[in-house]
DNA sequence: GATGAATGAGCGTTCATTCAT
DNA sequence: GATGAATGAACGCTCATTCAT
């Protein structure tokens, strides 16, 4: 699955182009102006643009990945372990903005049952590491027992994804990670049982 | 803006179908289909395909305007009120499941400037209104002062639009409104100060 | 499975594009200029391309059975019968040259295996009536027994093709009828039993 | 006019690929596919894809003379020489069954004017030659003078060529040959003058 | 000999929209 | 209030072909 130069410039482009145009405007036409190549010059590096969504979508799932998979965050405090988590997705979108207009915009993948199966995925896997974390989080004591797992993950994700597309929304007009941090930190200290974190005097 | 009948129908068929089977197969020859008209009696009704996509904003904008106008949510205690307005929306997107894939998409409009704006505005009015309770119930002393009003807006607001997106995703498979509550009430609970409802001992 | 004069226009163009210029120019796009509208007005009448050869197709069948349905085939006799139904197909050929090209070209569908079916189903159909007169001829002792029906309809229906097709590959340049009837009865008399017809005294 | 391996590898996989899927199929895309190298490749060989076609007829071409060229058809018994003709194209096709969907379908080559005219020629030249015996089994009496010797080609090259396009319809599933030869004689027969091969009494 | 990248022309098809009836 | 017929623009995609390597 490793992708050529082209087709990592295709995925960029288009990824670009959803954000700033729309989906309806993301054309074989308009990939190819941006690239400045003709338009079946396109189909040389991928099949078909469903295969390119594809690939948009594959690399949003190995951005979902990335860093989790890279950090010891099963050694970690599972809070810090969110936080990691919470603002390498900050960063990502802050450094590749169009991301942050695409990204968690189920709804723009729908006209294909393939490619909403696999938004599905990619949004479950999400949701599944968080959770993860929380388990550890109520087991170790850190994070209070009296809020449903599943309820504590819309409240951490919930405002992160608000957060994100009102700053898609804004025209990228304040600090991402900044507010980002400060969102989930004032949660945080909602959900963080005091005192059992490993060391901690008092 | 009083609209007619077949208007109406144009719009509600339109929110289906987009829901159903995303915004690029909202051409005017399915809402003509769905229907069972043909494609130049939509023009009767609408001039034009922008008039459609914006009279289904407008739809929006007074479903997001009219409960509050009616209740007397000034009086409340600003807790309520902001109860009153979440399950208001729960209930209007579990009548009319559609609404839910399409209501919080801001992408789908993302094509047009003047629908994006629309957009846009219809978010700041939903954000202003909560907001407002927010400051009243902090200058009231019902709501913990030590998170700003934009946090707590989005810790109230993003984790409902993200139970409602996974409702949507689920294909309608749990209780929405019941779902809803319960992540509000949890929330509520962190930041509610006790002992200043009415006819508490202070 | 009436269709509409425009639908009739579209397959009589067909037909004389793929005649005069080939399977390969016959596109929308051809079939449009020589009717002199829009390459999408073509969709008004017909779905796709391949409605267009299928409907074709029909009519090559309609006009294989049409004469023999009509005519008391059964009491006549049968060398009589088949005489009638090669004449029958000599004329409409002459009098749309085009179909000459066309009709006896089963590798022009063969692009699609639902058209290539049909062709083939058309031309057992065309033969399973010569056999059921050489059949009757048979048992009537019209026609000579040593000779088995199956190399008799070759020999009867393989020189009028043949003939057909020289034709056509000629620019129209003799008289069709003329000669194929001679061709016809040059065979005739080779497997004619004389004598047998009815009210012969001999 | 010698054509190297690699030239005949195109055109005999130019010849499967049209009577597999048809003449549309027929592209540089696919040819190089099939062959396993890439398209520009193709053109190492052959100039263009007319060169090709053009090379396809000259290969038909070849073979319709190179039986008759070898052999002492012309101290042969005319009706002995047709049969050894026909004989050697059931042969032909036989082992090599793609060139009976094609050796005969002079509309596939429509499309270009120059490729209609060779193939023309082809067809032409075949004629000659039969009528070339024809006109010899007249003159040594061997063949029935009542039967015009064009009627007569047609007589005996149109069931073949029927029969040949059947065996490719049918999906080569019956003897070629076997039929083909029972086919040619039993009209072999009907104009043979009896008593006239060589030793004979006369 | 062969390839990867590219292209102009053209394909079948769908779009929102118009117009005469 | 509705329709059948039509259209210019655009769509995703394939074609034969070229060129630098």
């Amino acid at each position: 699955m490793k992708l050529t130069g082209r087709q990592q410039d295709i995925i960029e482009t288009s990824v670009r182009l959803i954000a700033e145009r729309g989906i309806q405007q993301l054309t074989i036409k308009n990939i190819a102006a941006e690239l400045k190549i003709s338009e079946p010059a396109i189909y040389r590096h991928f099949v078909s643009k469903f295969a390119i969504l594809n690939a948009v979508l594959d690399s949003f799932e190995n951005i979902a990945q990335s860093v989790l998979d890279e950090l010891p965050v099963d050694d970690m405090d599972p809070l810090d372990g969110i936080e990691v988590f919470i603002l390498d997705r900050l960063e990502r979108m802050a450094a590749n903005p169009p991301l942050a207009k695409v990204m968690f915009s189920e709804e723009l993948f729908q006209d294909d049952q393939r490619l909403a199966d696999k938004v599905l995925a990619i949004m479950h896997a999400h949701k599944h590491r968080i959770e993860q974390f929380i388990l550890r989080g109520r087991e170790s004591g850190r994070i209070r027992c009296d809020i449903e797992p599943v309820l504590l993950f819309r409240l951490i994700f919930g405002p992160i994804r608000l957060l994100i597309k009102q700053w898609a929304l804004s025209g990228y007009r304040f600090n991402l990670c900044a507010e980002g941090m400060k969102q989930w930190r004032v949660f945080r200290e909602l959900i963080e049982v005091a005192g059992k974190s490993p060391g901690n005097i008092e």
